[in-house]
DNA sequence: TTAATTTTTTAGATTTGTCTAAATTTTATT
DNA sequence: AATAAAATTTAGACAAATCTAAAAAATTAA
């Protein structure tokens, strides 16, 4: 079954928000999707004949099995695309959203199905968020940007935000990879620059740009 | 000023349609649009009032300057988008156009020139159709594939359907680049390969699909 | 040049997704 | 538990893009 943009939106906004709060409502959802509550129970209605959701009127709501499968396939668009609109495109991480939001309502399988090879089966996109392979299973959580890591709390590295090669020779200038674990010492407010310690070494100081582009795992 | 997609279309189609036509009837266009006379009247009274199109009632119409600049800029996306499918994605070259018609309708300026950028600023398409570039430029005709050259019309080869290793590969080995002059001598149904001669060389046979990705204008 | 045919436009209806305003149901408060 | 407040749904309207059927204009043919 094929489904229209907008439908596409409803969905997608639903899944987010039962992943943070269980149930639903039509004002959050509203709020979501920056429209009116009226409008939203118009497509609530829509989506239940179409069997994506689980609805009764006055009660709140989650999709479906079907629906969250439906949900899946327009994460893994949207992540794709952002994966390739930093790692090929070239740009800033904070600048793909709104152009994935809409790419990803483009309906070609073979398409997807190609661009995750051409991109090697990314796990991560640039945000952290863990990209649904082709049968919707996907890594449980979502990274951590080491900027956002609490101070003294070991974590390790377990994703980048891009191969490019630039930020693959500063890592290993700077003897960061794949399961080291950090600690972040401090946090400099003027530049957003960050004092960490990796095991055994003294603590040294990276940029905002390369905090950004690491993400970790609390251990 | 934002188009919405179905606008989009009808610009692009009339395009089309005037490259070969001169002037554009509402018949011409439904049969195009896969869809009726009426639905074609009513666009053209949306699009005029938007200073599209040239167009007075039971006149025929034709694209207005600013309309051939918006209808130059979505066939920009369109062989772009057709071009990477090809190109980065291993699309076959007969299969793109569905997909390129979805993609073409993306609205971020700084998506499209990432990509151009990202492919090279390439100049023709995969169907030999040239690309305009971000100020609406392009050359002036299509390539001729080398499989729909005449039989004794001598061509230089003026472009590839692809930068791929192997086709380059198998280009070194049979003398064929770009300026080559050559000739097609037969045609063979059942493969649909042809026999080729090159200048003081004798004359020796290409597959069809080596064919397809080679471009020639005529001397 | 009048009549027949074809093309194009108008009129009115339909679908999708949205809205406002009013009515209904649920939840919170006294 | 009764009532006030908040959340949700219904009713009716609207814009975009399409359609069918009928009317009007242009073209072709007798």
């Amino acid at each position: 079954m094929k489904f229209s943009i907008a439908e596409e939106n409803y969905i997608k906004a639903i899944y987010h928000l039962q992943q943070a709060d269980g149930n639903v409502t039509t004002n959050e959802l509203a709020a979501e999707l920056n429209t009116k509550a009226a409008s939203v129970t118009d497509m609530l209605k829509k989506l239940k004949t179409k069997k994506l959701l689980n609805y009764e009127k006055y009660q709140g709501f989650r999709l479906s099995a079907e629906g969250r499968k439906i949900a899946l396939g327009i994460v893994r668009k949207h992540r794709l695309w952002e994966y390739f609109l930093v790692e090929k495109l070239q740009f800033g991480w904070d600048e793909v959203h709104a152009v994935a939001e809409e790419l990803e309502h483009i309906t070609s399988k073979k398409l997807i199905d190609k661009l995750d090879a051409f991109l090697d089966y990314p796990k991560f996109d640039p945000h952290g968020d863990p990209i649904p392979d082709s049968s919707g299973r996907m890594a449980a959580q979502k990274h951590i940007n080491l900027i956002d890591l609490p101070l003294n709390e070991p974590a390790e590295i377990v994703s980048v935000g891009s191969q490019s090669t630039e930020l693959l020779e500063l890592l290993r200038h700077k003897n960061l990879s794949m399961g080291v674990i950090v600690e972040v010492k401090r946090k400099f407010s003027f530049d957003h620059s960050i004092e960490i310690k990796i095991k055994s070494q003294s603590p040294f100081i990276i940029s905002q740009q390369l905090a950004q582009a690491l993400f970790v795992k609390k251990i």
